[in-house]
DNA sequence: ACTATACATCAAAATATTTTGATGTATCAA
DNA sequence: TTGATACATCAAAATATTTTGATGTATAGT
């Protein structure tokens, strides 16, 4: 399968993209993201603000880590969560590369 | 429920991004996007050198396309799709913003 | 008008993700 | 050591997405 940007930034680093991209992609997490906007958050926290079962929550967190979107930090009872500003870059850095797209028509079937 | 970032690039872009994500979460879509790259392709192009069936490749095209990531043009019996620009700067903003969070640190459940 | 090509659309089946509710583990405070 | 809190994990159910194969539509060439 022809992978010409995302080749060009390894194959480790498109299974990255690919699972920060699936964390995205749920409208919960985009808000949990959201939430961390501010700096750390604890799961209760996101429960007050969201609604969201503590179970449903954690599954969410998860798929957060297991991406290396979020950082976690226990003290206590609590584990805080953050963003983790490696990868927004790594995803800001493969949304510049596509922008920068070579923009020349060129046909094809022929 | 709480969007801060999101909430300040309104709601309509808020359902933007979130479609846009959806595009980008599926391992095949990303390797149609990555055919883009050069500039047009139509369906028979993405069968060549994907090994995809063509109903499979309708079906994500037109999830690429109803998120706003792609533009169509026909052409005979060929329709061209290609990356747009706009969607893609689009997310580059919002992953901006996300980088551009605060850093300082808060506690919760006090 | 007939046939082939390029693609879209559809419904059913296959598969994957998400949610729920129950249970488990570690920490803390009394 | 007992009970409460904060969270993780699990299996089953609910739901959503993806794939397949068949059929439909428009265009083009003969």
């Amino acid at each position: 399968m022809s992978s010409k940007v995302l080749k060009e930034i390894s194959k480790v680093k498109k299974e990255n993209i690919s699972k920060l991209m699936v964390s995205f992609s749920d409208p919960f997490r985009l808000d949990i993201i959201d939430l961390m906007m501010d700096g750390e958050v604890c799961v209760c926290d996101i429960m007050k603000l969201t609604n969201l079962s503590q179970s449903r929550i954690s599954y969410h967190i998860k798929i957060l880590k297991e991406a290396g979107l979020i950082s976690d930090r226990q003290e206590g009872r609590w584990m805080y969560y953050s963003l983790n500003k490696e990868s927004l870059f790594l995803i800001k850095e493969w949304i510049t590369s596509l922008m920068d797209y070579s923009s020349n028509r060129k046909r094809c079937c022929e």
